[in-house]
DNA sequence: AGCTAACATCGTCACTCAACGATAAGACAT
DNA sequence: ATGTCTTATCGTTGAGTGACGATGTTAGCT
């Protein structure tokens, strides 16, 4: 039975597999906005950066801020370790890495 | 005067120039859809296909489909030239490269 | 304990997105 | 000209996003 069925993977058209795909998908939508990307770019050139750091230079508020780096830690590109009362973030190369990764396997 | 102020591209705070974080933000943007990565990949893997094809391929109804390739289509990552009353499908290389460029260099 | 500073979360609003069915538009056949 | 096939567009609905101010939370200081 199994000789003809074809599995999943075998229905995918391409060289990435279906959980690749939504990898993809999710690390892209994570950069799917300006500022977002901007942020990425502040931690990459600096290897590590307070979050107030990261306010002062942007043109959005703290909150708005916040809630840009929360989403790029949801999606593993950014860490955030607490240092005292502040919290400093950096990339998380791994994931940058795989990103990348995946971006050139198209 | 202008000795002082810094530029725009002074105050962007990496390497990629700020019209290119617009830019990269865009293509994720595009991308940040795993029925938009699958439909990419398909065309990657196909050199070319017709629009139908790709609807029989996907979950999702025809006029889904049209979206997202619509979608695509804008952020210039696939070209659309029409082959009597179908619609042959393709990817743009430059574009596409355009996009790895941009991602390798973060 | 109480205060302050730094950051996260909440609540809200306007706006955009994803999905579909229905309908329009275009090219070919008869 | 009419009909058919293929694709795009429209209209709508529900869900998600981006932005902000206000409020909560946590860590240090006095």
């Amino acid at each position: 039975m199994d000789t003809l069925k074809p599995s999943c993977t075998d229905l995918c058209t391409s060289e990435l597999t279906q959980p690749n795909q939504q990898a993809l998908a999710s690390l892209c939508k994570a950069l799917a906005h300006p500022a977002r990307v901007q942020i990425l770019q502040i931690l990459i050139e600096r290897k590590s950066c307070i979050c107030g750091e990261i306010v002062e230079v942007m043109p959005l508020s703290q909150s708005t801020v916040s809630e840009h780096l929360r989403i790029l830690k949801q999606a593993g590109l950014v860490q955030g370790e607490v240092d005292g009362p502040r919290v400093c973030y950096c990339i998380n190369p791994p994931m940058l890495n795989h990103f990348k990764t995946l971006i050139a396997a198209l």
